[in-house]
Formats: C-alpha cells, sequence, structure tokens
DNA sequence: CTTAACCTTGACGTAAACGGTAAACCTGTG
DNA sequence: CACAGGTTTACCGTTTACGTCAAGGTTAAG
C-alpha cells in the first residue's frame, strides 16, 4: 500500500500544532466526497475547481476549502439542478465576492468600501432570487400533495364514522 | 395555412354545448407548452406520456388532461432537477393512485375503501419526502447567503456612522 | 384534384457529463 | 533499487435528452 500520509508539503509549527491542513490527494478527495477522481478532473477541466498544488511530481494536491467547493458544487447539481455551466457562473459570483473581500479588507476609504458592498450584495441578491424561485415552486408541488392528503384523512374520518356506526 | 381547427372527433352536446374540450394536435400542444415536438414525441418514446388518441390519419391527438401532464413532467424536469427516468417513476406513483382512484369508486367495502386510502397515502408520502428534502436543502442555501446580507448591513452602519462623525 | 403545410416513423447527429483504458510517470515500502 | 500501486494526460466510448433531416402519408383550402 503506497502513498498512506500523503503530500505533507505544509510543514507543523514549532510547538507540533498543526498551522495548515495537509494537503489531500485526489484519490482522498473521491473518498470523502462521493464523486469519482475522473469527475474531480473533469470539473477542472470546466474551469470549477482548481486544486490548491501540485507536488513535485505533478500530482495534484487538494486543501479542505478544495473539498468544500466540491460539496459547494454537488449541492447546487443534486439540489437546484443545475447545469455545470450554471454551477460555474454561480461560483464565479462566489469568486468575485471573495475577491471583494480581500479589496474591502486592504481599503480604507470609507466611500469606496460602500460601493464594494454595495456590489457584493448585489451579487447575491441575484443568487438568492434563483434559489427563491425554486423554493416557491417545490412549495407549491408540496401544498398541492398535502391538500391530496388533506383530502384523504377527510375521507378517511367520514368511512371510520360509517364503520362504528355498523360495529354498533 | 392547413389544419385550422383540427381534430373535432369529440362532438357536441345536443344542446351545443361542448362537452369534451376538443382534442389538440402536437403543434398546439408544443405552442401551449413551450416544449418542442420532438421532445414530446421522445416524451411518449420514453413512456412518460400517452396522447389519448390519433386521428383516421394515424396523427397523434391529446387532451386537456395530457397537456396537464406535460406541465406537469417540465416541472419535475425543471424545478427537481429530476432525470426523465426519476420523473418516469415519480408519475407512475401518480398513475398507480389514478388506478386506486378508480378502484375506490368502484368499491363499496369499507375495509377495502381503507386499506387503498392508505396504500394511496403512502405514495404521496414518498413524494413529499422527496419535495421536502430538496426544500431544506435550499432553504439551507438560503439562509447562508440571507446571513451574508445581514453582516453586510451591520458592516454599512458602522460605515455610515463612521461617514458622519468625519462629516461633522 | 392539386398543393402547401402538417404529420408520421426512422435514422443519424450532438452537447453534456461523465466512464474506461492506454502509455508513461511518480512514490512509498521492502 | 525493484516494484506494486497511485497519478498524469490523452483519447475514445456511453448515456441522456434532445435537434435535424429524409421519405412518405395526411389534411384543408382553392
Amino acid at each position: 500500500m503506497a502513498m498512506a500520509d500523503a503530500a505533507c508539503s505544509s510543514e507543523q509549527t514549532g510547538t507540533g500544532r498543526r498551522r495548515f491542513s495537509p494537503l489531500l490527494t485526489i484519490e482522498q478527495v473521491a473518498s470523502r466526497t462521493g464523486l469519482t477522481k475522473r469527475t474531480l478532473r473533469y470539473y477542472e477541466e470546466l474551469g470549477l475547481l482548481r486544486p490548491t498544488g501540485r507536488s513535485d511530481g505533478n500530482y495534484r494536491l487538494y486543501s479542505e476549502d478544495d473539498v468544500e467547493r466540491v460539496e459547494r458544487i454537488k449541492e447546487l447539481r443534486d439540489l437546484l439542478g443545475f447545469s455545470l455551466a450554471e454551477i460555474r457562473a454561480f461560483l464565479e459570483a462566489d469568486d468575485e465576492r471573495e475577491q471583494l473581500r480581500e479589496a474591502f479588507r486592504q481599503e480604507s476609504d470609507v466611500e469606496a468600501r460602500l460601493a464594494q458592498l454595495e456590489r457584493c450584495d448585489t451579487l447575491i441578491q441575484r443568487q438568492l432570487q434563483l434559489i427563491e424561485q425554486k423554493i416557491t415552486g417545490l412549495e407549491q408541488l408540496r401544498s398541492s400533495l398535502q391538500a391530496r392528503l388533506d383530502r384523504h384523512a377527510q375521507r378517511r374520518a367520514e368511512l371510520l364514522q360509517q364503520r362504528s356506526s355498523l360495529d354498533k
């Protein structure tokens, strides 16, 4: 069995406490996320995912953040039923927000910071709108099914009453 | 222009009031639902949709119920992101419920009717569970975005305060 | 009855989202 | 350092969900 504790290129702190979590091989990411290695490479090819680094031998190395991103992709794919292209757009908004965060921390001018917040909010609003649209559609579906159950409960009550009056 | 008022094979009632809505051609269903004719034929091929009848010349004829079913399919596809195979399974549950409804109306035994209601309910419950699972996932996503907006509102308030104290 | 416009059933083509395999390279263990 | 097993890129194959085209039958209007 090879590659037991792979790629500890990020070292420990002087005291022995881990400052950076060790980077992961593609196999480890695959087993943690339930995706196949092929799929991870494919997502990278589409620009959805960029592993934090590469080993000396050109092996992909993933950080915990990368794993989180993978989970995010899965969520968007399974919950929202988005195509990978749509997910890409969605994540690009995330990325721009990340950039804005960085810029925000370096910016000192109050007006500029307010403008950045504004921009960031519109990005979020757009995502929220998409999600809420899906939710209302689903809730509509749910309530129609629920109504059916309610009608059945009504019928059931009638039938039970019928039965008890016969039992007498 | 051909096929102006196609396929009135279902006739009127004696009084002139329409008892049955006229059946529709594939073109009409396509334009009403926004799907293409090809897609409608494909769905039929997969067993998702079976037009109510055929004309003498072997043209597909759709009823209003058929149109509703198409809308249902669209919902399941777009909202839930289901594959057509999953939609097929979902609709088969609908169909069994429909059969149960018929059986229910013909059944007079109270116990039997109760059992049918029970069976019907479990079918609905299964569908509900799927939907609710999606909804909670989406709501989680939504609240995380909302939290971000809230934090930004907080920051914005701080910045505005800063500005006003400088204005002074 | 002719004809434009619609329909039918194939059959082939395609984009998306991967699966699988080959050829060559990397890595930890004995 | 040998080697089993993990990884890389490259490329071809497959399934799903249709698009598109061809050959031939149907329908309504003139």
